[in-house]
DNA sequence: ATGACCCCAAGCTGGGGA
């Protein structure tokens, strides 16, 4: 039996609704785990749930906002990431079918100063503690969503980040393979170990036309879960279409 | 040096995004 799951962050669900009921009746995928969606629980489309999909929603008003769709029954673990101290909105996390879905959007980091990017290091540390707990416990887990890093150089076309972004910054990087070395495996650079796989593509200046994005959606396996991963891809198609979000949904196939 | 794009809450402008 395979399992397909999905991590998009859709920049507002209230403005894409029909993309996204479209897109599932297509995929058919068993969890997709949704950032940026851009209001409070109460807001949340109620198709989803019509469609047969559970539902765990995290919002707020007006900013960030995750939320799990599921097709199987869900189990609610977390609806904030243990140990990060902020209130916003950016971590949801539900056990399906025996396994753990940690839903995480992290702070972009550009805002706010040099205090404003601590907290996107603080959102790393309280993860890794996390995932390295879990690790500790031998649970099957995936943490995926819109991380808000390039792991590498390989991660962002040459013209579409500044070099001081926080997207690209020594320590975002750093913070990065903390996590992942921790034990975790970047699901996409074992399909792919190199090259361009991008999620993002900037609505400004032509970038999808000219291939000017980045990789900040990822999606990190368990040691047992990685031994069960088939396919990787983000799904380019959903960039082209009529008003879409910026970023593309990265779908998984595990066996 | 500035704006570009898009979303949101407000309210016709500004913050945040990446």
């Amino acid at each position: 039996m395979s399992l397909v799951f999905a991590s998009w962050n859709i920049n507002s669900i209230r403005q894409r609704e029909a993309l996204v009921s479209d897109w599932l009746e297509r995929h058919q995928p068993d969890v997709l785990c949704l950032q940026e969606i851009k209001c409070e629980e109460h807001q949340f489309p109620a198709v989803f749930a019509e469609k047969g999909y559970q539902t765990a929603i995290v919002g707020q008003k007006s900013y960030n906002g995750v939320a799990i769709l599921s097709r199987h029954p869900m189990n609610v673990t977390h609806r904030r990431l243990p140990g990060f101290g902020h209130e916003a909105a950016r971590y949801v996390e539900a056990e399906i079918q025996g396994i753990v879905f940690g839903n995480l959007y992290l702070p972009n980091g550009n805002s706010g100063g040099e205090t404003g990017y601590d907290i996107k290091l603080d959102f790393f540390d309280a993860l890794t503690h996390h995932a390295r707990t879990m690790l500790a416990a031998e649970r099957d887990f995936i943490l995926l969503g819109d991380y808000n890093v390039c792991p590498t150089a390989e991660d962002h076309a040459p013209d579409a980040l500044s070099p001081t972004d926080s997207l690209v910054r020594p320590e975002s990087r750093a913070a990065w393979r903390r996590l992942v070395w921790s034990g975790l495996t970047d699901a996409q650079r074992v399909v792919q170990p190199q090259g361009r796989a991008f999620t993002f593509w900037d609505y400004q200046g032509m970038a999808f036309q000219r291939d000017s994005g980045l990789r900040i959606d990822h999606a990190l396996l368990s040691p047992r879960l990685a031994e069960r991963l088939e396919t990787v891809q983000p799904d380019r198609e959903e960039r082209a279409k009529n008003q879409p979000s910026d970023h593309v949904p990265l779908i998984v196939r595990l066996q």
